[in-house]
DNA sequence: GCATTATGAAACGCGACGGTTGCGTATCGA
DNA sequence: TCGATACGCAACCGTCGCGTTTCATAATGC
C-alpha cells in the first residue's frame, strides 16, 4: 500500500539517512496548499518544494509523481473526531452533525472536501484513498449510532439505516454546500435537522 | 450583464460581421470540455480553439479572459426541465428527484456540478452565475411544490420548507455523490427518499 | 580518513500555454 | 470597386512547470 519509493527493508542504509524533517515539511506543505484551495491539477512540485523549503530533488527522490505525493499526504490525515457516544440517538446525531457543520466552516476542510468530490473522476486512486480515510469511518460511526437506536426502540425497527444516513448527512451537506452564499448557517442547524428527520424515524 | 466585448449598440457595423457559427462552436467546445471533466483551471484557450475549429484570435476578439468565456458558456445552459405539476406532493417530489437522479447519471451534468461545487471558492463570479441559472430556479420549483402541499393539507402547516428541501435534495445529493463508487443507484431511489421523508412531513 | 548517500540550490532542455502580430482570404456597407 | 472588419492559420515571445543533472555540502558507517 506504500506508494513511496523507499526500499527500507533491504540493506542497512549506508550513507546519510533521509531527513525525516524534510519529509514532514513536504507533506505539510502539500496539505497547506490543498487547504488554501489549490486544485490537484494546479499543484506544482516546484510550488510544494518552495513552500516546504526543500529542493525538488528531495521530492522526486521519494515520490515519482504528484498523485503519489497527494495520496500519501491525504493518508496522514487522521479522521479528526468521531463523536463519543451519548445516551440517546438524538444526542449522538446532533453531536455528529455538529462536527460536520463545524468542519464545513473551516476553509481547510472545505477545500479538501472539494478535492475529494471534484477530482474523483480524474483521480480515482485519490478518491478511493479519501473514501477509505474520511468517508467510510464516519459512515461506520453513524450507522452504528442508528443501529443502536433501533435496538433501543428509539427508532422504527424497519428503518432503512442507509436511507436515514443519507437524509441526515445529505441535509447537512446541502446546507453547507449551497447556502454559504446566502445566509450563514444557524447555530442550531444540527438540532433542527435531527429533530425534523427523527419525526419520521421514530416508532409511531 | 454582458461579459462579451461587442459594442453592438453603437455604429451600424462596417465590415464583415462576426460569425455566429464561430461563436456557437466556441461555446459548444467549452461546454464539451467541461463536460468531459476538464476543470476550469485546466481549460486552455488553445484547446478550446482547436476543438472548436477556430483561431485563438477569434476567441480573444470576443472574450478577454477564460472566466468570461466560461461564464457566457454557462449562461447558455437552459435549466433543462423542471417537472410539471402532478396531483399530489408525493408525485411532484418523486418526479423532481427523479430528474435530479437522472442528471447525476450523465457525466456531462456531473462534471458541471463538480465545477460549480469545487471552483466556487476560486471563481465566485462563475459560482454566482451557476447558482442563478441552475440552483435558484430548481429551488423555486421545489419550494412551490412544498408550499402547495402545505396549503392542501398534505404536509404539516408548521413544516420548515427550507429544511424539507434540504432533506429531500440533500439525500439525493448524498446518494449520487458518494455511492456511485459502491453500488449503482436503485431504480426506485426517488420514491424511497420521498416516502421516507414524507413520513415526518405529513400531519399527524 | 574514506566511501556512501542525502540535501538544497541552480541550471538545463522540453513542452504547454498565454497573448500578440502578421498574412492571405472572406464578407459586409457604401 | 473600395475600405473596413472578421476569419483561420501560423509564427512569435515570454512564462511556467516538469523531470533531470550538476554541484558543493552535510551526515552516516567502516
Amino acid at each position: 500500500m506504500m506508494t513511496r519509493q523507499t526500499a527500507e527493508g533491504a540493506a542497512r542504509a549506508a550513507g546519510r539517512p533521509r531527513s525525516e524533517k524534510a519529509e514532514k515539511s513536504i507533506i505539510e506543505a502539500t496539505l497547506e496548499l490543498i487547504g488554501e484551495g489549490v486544485a490537484v491539477s494546479e499543484l506544482s512540485i516546484e510550488g510544494i518544494a518552495a513552500r516546504a523549503g526543500v529542493g525538488k530533488t528531495t521530492i522526486y527522490r521519494r515520490w515519482s509523481n504528484k498523485e503519489d505525493l497527494v495520496v500519501d499526504a491525504l493518508t496522514t490525515l487522521k479522521p479528526p473526531i468521531p463523536p463519543l457516544r451519548g445516551d440517546s440517538v438524538r444526542d449522538d446525531l446532533v453531536a455528529y452533525l455538529s462536527v460536520m457543520r463545524d468542519e464545513a466552516r473551516h476553509t481547510h476542510t472545505r477545500c479538501i472536501m472539494n478535492i475529494a468530490m471534484s477530482d474523483s473522476e480524474r483521480h480515482p486512486r485519490l478518491a478511493a484513498r479519501f473514501d477509505e480515510l474520511a468517508i467510510q469511518p464516519r459512515r461506520a460511526v453513524m450507522m452504528e449510532v442508528l443501529r443502536r437506536g433501533i435496538e433501543r426502540g428509539e427508532l422504527r425497527p424497519d428503518l432503512d439505516v442507509e436511507m436515514a444516513m443519507a437524509i441526515l448527512s445529505g441535509a447537512m451537506l446541502w446546507y453547507t454546500k449551497w447556502s454559504h452564499r446566502a445566509t450563514a448557517l444557524p447555530d442550531d442547524l444540527a438540532e433542527r435537522i435531527v429533530d425534523e428527520a427523527l419525526r419520521g424515524f421514530r416508532p409511531r
